[in-house]
DNA sequence: GCACTGGACCTGTATAGACAAGCTCGGTGC
DNA sequence: GCACCGAGCTTGTCTATACAGGTCCAGTGC
């Protein structure tokens, strides 16, 4: 089996149970096959299951009961610890209207600054993503995104009127870990005309890298128009 | 083996290793065992060995290269979590001089806007300064700051040359709670000529509250030249 | 009817062995 | 001296098997 060609069994195997949850047939609370099912099904042996699940569990899709089962976790979304910002909730979250335009959606061929933001080869394929996102009608972000198919298959496939590209990889590709890098700079005129920029305006440039598995799942150039959009965080020590 | 009497082993194992780490045996960058090694020393099979390490890989502690081995990662993160970033420490971290110059030092009455971020009366005295961060004598933030004598006293008699105002605060005013909001502006003449920004560079602002015991430390606004400076973050969720 | 028990099934963990692929380094051939 | 190639290490993954302990339920005995 070579590990470029084909993802990795147990991967193959999160993704199979993945599906599944992403297209409805597994319900939050549904009961997930077991490992000895697996082994049985998809002619798996157990440890390639159970590692499979173990990690599924790990970052929160499934629930393991030791004796009884494994189960589709409940609120999915909601429980994530991670602090990634998602332009859609936010701004439903203000109670206004959110709304996306898709610009651009094609599989391109990875530049060499893309292939090492990417951790991919020279050349690899990945999935190419313009989209303006609006609030009340106004644009709040310009998102142009990068998705390698190796780690969330299905990208361009997407529907996102319905779905957003924030919450379909965090469906398909469990997050693992985002890195963010901030900059604040006067944009260039193809960025100014889609966010309806006034000359002059600074924009926030945000550059995030979220990880699955250990590797890159999509990379994100997220510019948002400097006079309407800030950036909020607080930090907080643990206890003890 | 009793599962309750005794963690699991490759639990032991990952603790083996964590206790090097914190121990000194085995700092940043070094080569930890590898799996055949720990196969043979702590009469483990193989699989259990990989497990322990590629969680341990997964929490960010080691960084394993296929082929070549495993190694303890840099920056381990520190004890304390705050994420507090203090631009002397950013710059001399990159192996460069930081200097400083306080252009102002005097207190200063509350206006109705300041008092509401700072949480005092209108009118009440804060002590203000207007500081420029140095890299290698290039300006590299022009930090505005306002603080509150009733929780960090004796902001106005700090020598600035040895402490600077972030190492200040945090000796006088424990650290509890920061909060920080990131924008991105075209700035004003004066702070342009301050941090020497060509005209039509953009600059990134960070507006910070700091907290001890619930009340606010100080608010600083942190001026950085667009072309010369990033913000970065990495979020990570708990390991399971 | 009720308490108990044993079997079936589940997850959690461990072992031994295997192959693939990446990296390093030293030896070989030119 | 230099290019090349393979041995030997590494990690990454997979298989087959095994035992322990938790949970559930049906069947048994009272």
């Amino acid at each position: 089996m070579s590990l470029h060609a084909a993802a990795a069994r147990y991967l193959q195997v999160k993704h199979f149970i993945l599906e599944q949850i992403a297209g409805g047939a597994l319900p939050a609370g549904a009961r997930v096959p077991s490992e000895n099912e697996l082994t049985r099904t998809l002619a798996i042996s157990r440890m390639t299951a159970n590692r499979a699940l173990r990690e599924l569990a790990a970052d929160g899709v499934l629930v393991r009961v030791a004796g009884v089962g494994t189960f589709v976790a409940e609120q999915r979304v909601h429980a994530h610890p991670l602090e990634v910002r998602n332009i859609a909730d936010e701004i439903r979250a203000r109670g206004h209207e959110h709304r996306l335009k898709v610009l651009t959606l094609e599989p391109v061929s990875a530049t060499r600054e893309l292939a090492e933001r990417c951790g991919v080869k020279l050349g690899a394929t990945l999935d190419h993503s313009l989209i303006t996102h609006f609030e009340d009608g106004t644009p709040l972000q310009l998102e142009e995104r990068y998705v390698n198919p190796q780690v969330a298959p299905g990208y361009l496939h997407n529907d996102f009127a319905r779905t957003t590209p924030h919450e379909f990889l965090i469906r398909v590709a469990p997050l693992q870990r985002a890195e963010h890098t901030v900059r604040a700079l006067l944009p260039e005129r193809r960025i100014r005309r889609l966010l309806k920029l006034k000359s002059g305006e600074a924009c926030l440039l945000i550059l995030r890298r979220t990880f699955s598995n250990g590797r890159v799942a999509s990379v994100a150039d997220l510019y948002h128009p400097g006079s309407r959009y800030e950036l909020t965080a607080t930090c907080q020590p643990r206890s003890s």
